[in-house]
DNA sequence: CTGAAAGCGCTTACAG
DNA sequence: CTGAAAGCGCTTACAG
């Protein structure tokens, strides 16, 4: 890679002095520059193929116009991949880019997403969470100590300084329960995994807080003896989850719900859950509704219509990217910790 | 965010000059320090908690230590995904960072990716093909006359200068063309997209050369009239595929084998089509063999055993680490196009 | 064994 | 309307 050319070159070409060619390319407002060098500063860097050097830039204005993501692991799963693209739309509209970390550390003091921020080579933290915990101690210490512009996704941090974007998981639940309950179901099996994570409480509670609102029904629950390994990388991670869930539909969910009325439903956790149950219903049962409270990584293939409400992974990443631009422009915010509602319940056909 | 101590306030807090610190703090092999004011200065970073500046050090040692990944869309999509997680491995054993761009361009001359190594933000690109098409052309010429580090993922650039990692299609199928047919298999269908990528020929290729080596048996190809769309972000787009799967399967694949042998077999391009033949297949014509050439995004759901042969896209995105890394070091290259092979085929049950 | 000095490429008060 | 100069934080030949 050939040296490029600096601001000296070309106020060599012109003429001029390299202050001169910084003001006008940089449309400074307290300097009026005679339109005619104007004009010939600006040819000699389009001749030259000027482009200013960023990191002399961040260097000189201590400001990098970049953002440090932390992703733990798997960019497989859709709830990543997604929030990410949301994240990357946010900042994009701002122009301001995005560098990649996990949680390593490499032995630095901190981990990188934290070291970044501190070298100056990034402005602001947004953290994406794994399964709804929040980061380590040290790392929010260090984050509220270095005063580093934060936001967690999918998380919910006890400091009330660092802010957060996160899901209404118990909403989405709440409203697709209601839907359920007002359509004449007076059971719903609630089918999720044994995972203990915020989200799954959040989820249990809404169904049971609609079920509240309706005397007379009943929210029953089955749990999935599922803890979460964290490398949706690999399909037979996929297919064993596929296992459980087929052998637990066969022990557990079908006997259940063999005595379950027309209108009676089931709500699943995941999509994979929806699916499995909707091909075990295909001749038989067609009564009991399905429903799901997420899409899951992959797409609903049953031969029936499965009433589903997701939260908005797309635009919570959006969201993050503001509000950590917010903090980093140093406004002052009114709400530092965003909710974001899920999408409406609707009956989706296959 | 408060100011970070640099250099100077440690050798103000010693009693040294800043050369001094900066020899210690880089163990330089020139410099010869005594043990005392060696011991002095480290002290005092530790109790300073000093990080160098990044962006100062980019400037003075022309060296960024990050890595440009170029993607276009879709995180979703489980190959991408994949990829990247292979190159954030490859990269971080190096120490290198890494950021995330799309094609866009922001009105900028170039598109981001080329800009941010372009302003010595960045030493490299790789460039994560959407559907195995090469980048555009103008992209190339100024990758090519600015002698930018680069490498491209799952496409094959007409310049050979430029380094490409690409995956065994080809192979892939022909080997799992060769196990069907070793196992006694007269007639192969292979049903694709109707999409016109490489892989999609090279795939058709390998299997009709497995076929050349078995005389007397045949490939015959059905085509499933889908053109992408690109935006595996949404559900819907996934399930208009699936539609479009049962229904050419109903019209087309199930009469064309209605006839096939014990042994025949289908060869899907797409495991959302094995998912659905598998269930087509259920409780019928038990006998026809399903393979698949990838994984897709979904897991296999189906009742029976498929055939797979998957594109090592972790390790290709190792690969594709190392030797744009290679690159960045200046050596020189034996050869800077990559093929990776394909997983050995193997029968997956569900 | 250690330090003073120049310079990476840019920006911006300050002075004409 | 324009320019000389200092400085962002670091590294590294060069000179003691």
């Amino acid at each position: 890679m050939k040296a490029r050319p600096t601001i000296k070159d070309i106020a060599a070409q012109v003429g001029v002095s390299p202050s001169t060619v910084s003001y006008v390319l940089n449309d400074s407002a307290n300097h009026k520059i005679s339109e005619g060098t104007r004009q010939a500063i600006l040819q000699a860097a389009k001749a030259l193929q000027y482009i200013p050097n960023g990191a002399a830039r961040a260097l000189r204005n201590n400001s990098s116009h970049c953002v440090s993501v932390a992703l733990e692991k798997t960019l497989t799963q859709a709830r990543f991949g997604t929030l990410l693209q949301g994240i990357r739309n946010g900042l994009r509209s701002e122009g301001y880019w995005l560098m990649l970390f996990d949680f390593d550390s490499r032995g630095q003091l901190y981990p990188e997403f934290i070291e970044s921020v501190l070298q100056s080579r990034s402005e602001g933290i947004i953290y994406i969470s794994s399964d709804g915990s929040d980061p380590e101690p040290e790392w929010r210490e260090s984050i509220l100590s270095n005063h580093l512009p934060f936001v967690g996704c999918d998380c919910c941090p006890p400091e009330e300084e660092l802010a957060s974007v996160s899901f209404d998981y118990e909403r989405g639940a709440f409203e697709v329960g209601c839907r359920l309950l007002g359509e004449g179901a007076r059971r719903i099996l609630y089918w999720r995994p044994s995972v203990q994570t915020d989200q799954e409480q959040y989820r249990q509670e809404g169904l049971r807080q609609a079920s509240a609102l309706y005397p007379g029904t009943e929210v029953i629950v089955s749990t999935l003896p599922y803890e979460s390994a964290e490398d949706g990388a690999d399909v037979f991670s996929h297919s064993q989850v596929s296992q459980l869930c087929k052998q637990h539909l066969v022990q557990d969910i079908i006997p259940r719900i063999a005595q379950f009325q027309p209108g009676d439903a089931v709500v699943c956790a995941w999509g994979v859950m929806a699916r499995h149950l909707a091909s075990a219903l295909n001749g038989t049962l067609r009564s009991v509704k399905i429903a799901s409270l997420s899409a899951g990584e992959t797409p609903l293939l049953a031969e029936s219509r499965v009433l589903i409400s997701r939260p908005r992974f797309l635009y919570g990443g959006e969201e993050a990217a503001r509000l950590l631009l917010r903090q980093i422009r140093g406004e002052t915010l009114a709400n530092n910790r965003i909710v974001i509602p899920p999408e409406s319940p609707q009956y989706i056909e296959l």
